[in-house]
DNA sequence: TGCAATCTTCACAATCTCTTCACCCTTTTT
DNA sequence: AAAAAGGGTGAAGAGATTGTGAAGATTGCA
């Protein structure tokens, strides 16, 4: 039995490439050209997976996302969303409407079936799937477990694996404090020795490509003697952090080209 | 087997927006649309989380949190409260009635997602919250020990250890007079009453950090010859301390900034 | 093998917290 | 009113905790 995908797309070029190319790896594909068409497909034919163009007209992506997601039929299918350009505000606000990956424009055909495969094992397996693969969205921080990435202020973010895993950590113990005990055990993997050395390593190198001054640490913060603290900020502080971040990001990028 | 969440919302989109994304997920969602309705389903699924909007007909989110805490069915089951705007009046009386966290409207989904998990992890490592992590709220003071924090008219303010203890330590005993060997005893854990100057100390540093003016302490009195006795604000005098309150807390922020 | 990226370790610097002290102010007592 | 006692103030210093920069160890890969 082949999966079904939805494929939404208007460019009618773009539509005819990818599902050619997903069907020949063995998918049923169907297609829809717009968001209207595209919101009824889906509960007729409740496919797999969504595939689904940012730019549509009639009903825009995001809006048919968010739409899919309230409906109980189809609340629970993935949907892999491709933006256009590295526009990453989109990929933000794609994560945001409840989409589980994103793809740019332009993309390899075979990184595309990769992640559909990717994603529909992840859905099938664990309903709540493990942290290794699984994206987890806090606003202005996104991330990507598949790629070592954090999507952080609309700029990708390439993190190293134990960066990764570190930030994980506070993410989902957002807003408390994390002892350095806990840390060693869900990243490092042990118990007994405090070897705190080495996370305040880390966290100094998760501040220094996260955090636009890392001596006066906004985000990742110190608790005195009892460990670090993740705060992001609410949605209403967020428009003023926003140039902020993204101008200390250019300075540091013009910083380390010269 | 799937988390199960009981959503009690009355107004239907939102229902239907929010148990859409708790369900792709990963969680079993029920829904309840009033707060009889919902402490019924609360008995009868014992799901794993309960989902509480504060507006409520019928029974409000307060009322049926408190009730929810009472019966032992219910009682250890984790509430995050939903509240309409930022009101803190709000967050406090949340708090109060036993709510283990709060999201103000309007809040993002993924946000959402990320506290319910939160929620449900440390509900699982450990099944009653300790006195040392326990929210100790009193009307315009709240005291945060995860993060070693007062939140003092709508603002964080970070304190020490020595500094949290302390003011712990008078909050308990709002409105009366602690001497100085009981808070030896409490904070610093010895008898012999000869260090009062280190609890002067302290005290000033608190006066410092939550007064007004430090000089003429209105909310830390000292009782000559007997101790200290912290009187906060009732509700009616509220009002006109905010401002108050607010506008010194700026002049001492600007001028720690020259 | 050699290289590059990553992780760990170490010595030292910066910061934070707490205590102590000398001195001044306020309240109570004589 | 003066003395005595209790309390406030500012600053200095010790000790602990955290941050920093760089060097060494490890890993993976061409």
């Amino acid at each position: 039995m082949k999966p079904g995908i939805l494929l939404i797309e208007d460019d009618a070029d773009m539509r005819d490439l990818v599902a050619g190319h997903l069907e020949h790896g063995g998918f049923a594909v169907h297609r829809a050209e717009d968001g209207i068409k595209g919101q009824a497909l889906a509960m007729q034919i409740n496919p797999d997976l969504i595939l689904l163009d940012l730019m549509l007209p009639k009903v825009d992506g995001l809006t048919l996302c968010q739409r899919l997601r309230r409906d109980e039929r189809t609340a629970s299918i993935p949907i892999l969303m491709i933006t256009a350009l590295g526009g990453t505000k989109d990929k933000v606000s794609g994560f945001n409407s409840g989409a589980d990956d994103y793809l740019t424009k332009p993309f390899d055909l075979e990184e595309l079936v990769v992640r559909v495969k990717a994603l529909l094992r992840r859905s099938e397996h664990s309903p709540l799937a493990s942290k290794h693969n699984e994206i987890l969205n806090y606003g202005c921080l996104t991330l990507v477990p598949e790629r070592f990435e954090a999507i952080w202020f609309d700029q990708p973010v390439r993190l190293t694996h134990l960066e990764f895993e570190l930030l994980h950590c506070l993410l989902q113990r957002h807003g408390q404090t994390v002892s350095p005990s806990l840390i060693l055990k869900e990243v490092w993997g042990y118990e007994p020795d405090d070897d705190i050395e080495t996370i305040r390593v880390h966290v100094r190198h998760l501040r220094t490509k996260l955090e636009p001054d890392p001596r006066k640490p906004r985000f990742i913060k110190t608790i005195y003697g009892a460990g670090y603290c993740l705060e992001l900020p609410s949605d209403e502080q967020l428009a003023d952090l926003i140039p902020m971040v993204q101008e200390a990001r250019e300075r540091s990028e013009s910083a380390k080209a010269s």
